[in-house]
DNA sequence: GCCAACGTTGGC
DNA sequence: GCCAACGTTGGC
């Protein structure tokens, strides 16, 4: 059992909207990115944790916590000319892009922001969330820190 | 809206 | 294979 952190901007679809989904599950489609891809088609099985994370908003940072609810399959999205993720170089036989589903598990009781991960970074020294720079939307995480950040929840 | 960081593309 | 140009991400 592995443990992810998925980012989604909450004005597009958040941790709310998960929770209201037919079956509380919902494909991760529009991953165009071969990192992220890589994960869940290498590493993803149902039943991992995932932390849900909400950016590009005005308080970003952890809110929920989901889970894993199927292996990667094709995200259909690269084949539909007229939706926005739309990959013309992706070929149904052989498709580029996979996604997998994701089940909402729960709403944090308090979300953990950014800026207090940071606050402790030293007990998150290679979390690749609060390194410089990064943007990957799909990031593993270690069972420590899934237990830090965990623990921070009850502090 | 700004801008730094990063990934991808494409000419050479 | 190099690298400049470009597009995107995402915090602020």
């Amino acid at each position: 059992m592995a443990y992810w952190l998925m980012k989604s901007e909450p004005d597009s679809f958040g941790i709310d909207d998960l929770k209201k989904r037919p079956r509380q599950t919902e494909p991760w489609d529009g991953v165009r990115n071969y990192q992220a891809r890589n994960f869940m088609r290498d590493r993803m099985k149902p039943g991992d944790g995932v932390l849900f994370y909400h950016s590009n908003c005005a308080a970003p940072g952890i809110y929920g916590l989901a889970e894993i609810a199927s292996n990667a399959y094709p995200d259909p999205t690269q084949f539909d000319p007229e939706h926005h993720h739309y990959d013309a170089g992706s070929k149904p036989e052989e498709p580029r892009w996979l996604l997998v589903d994701v089940r909402y598990e729960r709403h944090l009781k308090r979300p953990i922001l950014l800026s207090e991960l940071r606050e402790h970074a030293d007990e998150l020294v290679g979390f690749k969330l609060i390194a410089k720079g990064n943007r990957l939307s799909i990031l593993p995480v270690t069972p420590q820190h899934w237990r830090r950040i965990m623990a921070l929840e009850k502090a």
